[in-house]
DNA sequence: ATTATAGGTAAGTTATATTGACATATTATA
DNA sequence: TATAATATGTCAATATAACTTACCTATAAT
């Protein structure tokens, strides 16, 4: 049987910094722009996925963050103040209400965007096809764990 | 020009939103050995640090963990009343502090980490060694930014 | 002698999250 | 129709991890 170095203690300790490094970096190219519009990385997080998932509902926000109602109220509440989101009820299931980011809100997404994804963008042109394409199946092996 | 699908916005956001969840539940995995122990996420992440770079320095932690003496010392005095760590002064620089896990906290640190370590591993063993190697090396590239 | 480095500490504050309890409106189901 | 489940909101208290500002000692380097 093969030898697999990288299921060694050792390496898999180092991948695990690597991820903690990668996450941290990743999320803290936009912080001036957080800055200038006093939020915090939970507001980020948020307008993220208000911006990759157009209408999603609170309940469907919530199992994305994993986090409390309460937790996400908070955030919600700092961005109403901002006047970067609206939301609309459901048509059918009145319940249920679907979070927009609005124009402002989209613009702002976009500044922090641009800081954001150039680290990225930046390893993936400095990258092949195939480790591209290999980097995203593994991380998908990750999360599905 | 080829048409480098990964490298479009949509593309970058999903990518982010993963870099974010594999950190995420990396991380949360061993919850339950930090409870048993009453420590949290910045403790496992200085023990993971003494289990990989042994007898490291206060600035050597501080550097990696980005974050500040204040916040660091609150976990290193948490972690001397666990009794898991020690420190021994340099002998040619006594200003510098090397700082140990002790026997007991190279056990505690193998509780967290045989939790912690599944998911990597087990997403590894799902892939082949090119895969896993395009991983690193692309995480790698993020980090290097 | 002066400056730089390594480390520590005190007080106050902020960001993010938690638990637990309770409330309302709406929809689904027995 | 009565009851249960779902989607959302809110209050109060607490925890965790971090921050800023400021000041301190000891040691090493210039």
């Amino acid at each position: 049987m093969k030898e697999l170095l990288y299921l060694k203690d050792d390496q898999l300790k180092d991948l695990i910094e690597k991820i903690f490094v990668g996450y941290r970096e990743t999320f803290s190219d936009s912080k001036k722009i957080l800055d200038k519009y006093s939020i915090g990385l939970a507001h980020q997080k948020v307008i993220h996925l208000l911006s990759m998932y157009e209408g999603i509902s609170i309940s469907k926000l919530l199992a994305k963050l994993k986090v409390t109602k309460q937790s996400l109220n908070r955030v919600l509440k700092d961005l109403i103040k901002l006047e970067i989101i609206i939301f609309k009820k459901d048509e059918i299931d009145t319940r249920i209400k679907h979070v927009y980011l609005n124009e402002k809100g989209k613009k702002i997404f976009e500044e922090i965007f641009l800081l954001q994804k150039k680290r990225i963008y930046n390893a993936l042109l400095d990258s092949s096809s195939e480790e591209v394409i290999n980097f995203d199946k593994v991380l998908k092996k990750i999360i599905n764990g």
